[in-house]
DNA sequence: TAAAGATGTTAGGTTTCCTAACATGGTTTT
DNA sequence: AAAACCATGTTAGGAAACCTAACATCTTTA
């Protein structure tokens, strides 16, 4: 049959979208700004998104939450859909610059994290 | 996780509904009118519909491209949601007098199509 | 020929969505 | 500390999609 509902078809409308990620229409746009969603468009220049869309938006969620920024997040989803060119990435400087700093505070966030978890207390 | 989709949850608007059934909003509209699916409604009164309502839209679309009328695929629903309450339909006289005419259409259309498949037709 | 059924079409109004711009409150950078 | 940047909010003006209600049309039935 063809009446098969694929994760990659456009089916869902801005309104429905932002109800099921939790997101302002602002911030669904602005991440699509970033090329990390690019939502299927109506004769009439309505975007449709798909399920792996909202997949996608909410990952993006998550990490936000998890304190980082558009460029790390970025980098990991260029890293996904292509993990050999992400080596060299073509970013502007500042995002560059940007990425390092996140990177930095994210290691922190991971000793942190694992000492919590792993209760490494005892050692200090 | 409650980021599963149910086929009940009203996530489709009016125009993919259509491109997915290939009816006019207006069969869309005249359908709901006969009670066969009753779409969600979002605040500012536009219907919302669940994959759930476009197969039973698909399924009326097959009744209908099989010469079933209105009446005839009510029935046909009413027995499905509840098959014993079907056997005492509340219908009008006119309603009643159709779905008879279309039980005995489709009685001879069974009998012509098993014919075919059979290929009964050695025994005449 | 008139009634009923199923759908098309049109009109006028409302909701949802669009882009573009400016506003804002944190962070960085200088 | 001032300037720049980031992520998001907000607003304005316009267009697309949708709504209901009514009338038109064509088939089938009475």
């Amino acid at each position: 049959m063809s009446r098969e509902i694929r994760r990659t078809m456009p089916l869902l409308s801005m309104s429905i979208v932002m109800q099921l990620t939790e997101l302002s229409a602002r911030q669904i746009r602005y991440y699509e700004e970033h090329h990390l969603i690019e939502p299927h468009r109506t004769e009439g220049n309505r975007r449709m998104f798909s399920l792996n869309d909202v997949d996608i938006l909410l990952e993006i969620k998550d990490y936000l939450e998890q304190g980082m920024n558009m460029a790390k997040i970025k980098k990991i989803f260029a890293k996904k859909s292509d993990p050999v060119a992400a080596e060299e990435p073509d970013l502007t400087d500042t995002e560059l610059r940007r990425i390092m700093r996140e990177e930095m505070r994210q290691a922190q966030r991971m000793q942190k994290s694992s000492i919590r978890r792993g209760d490494l207390s005892r050692f200090y």
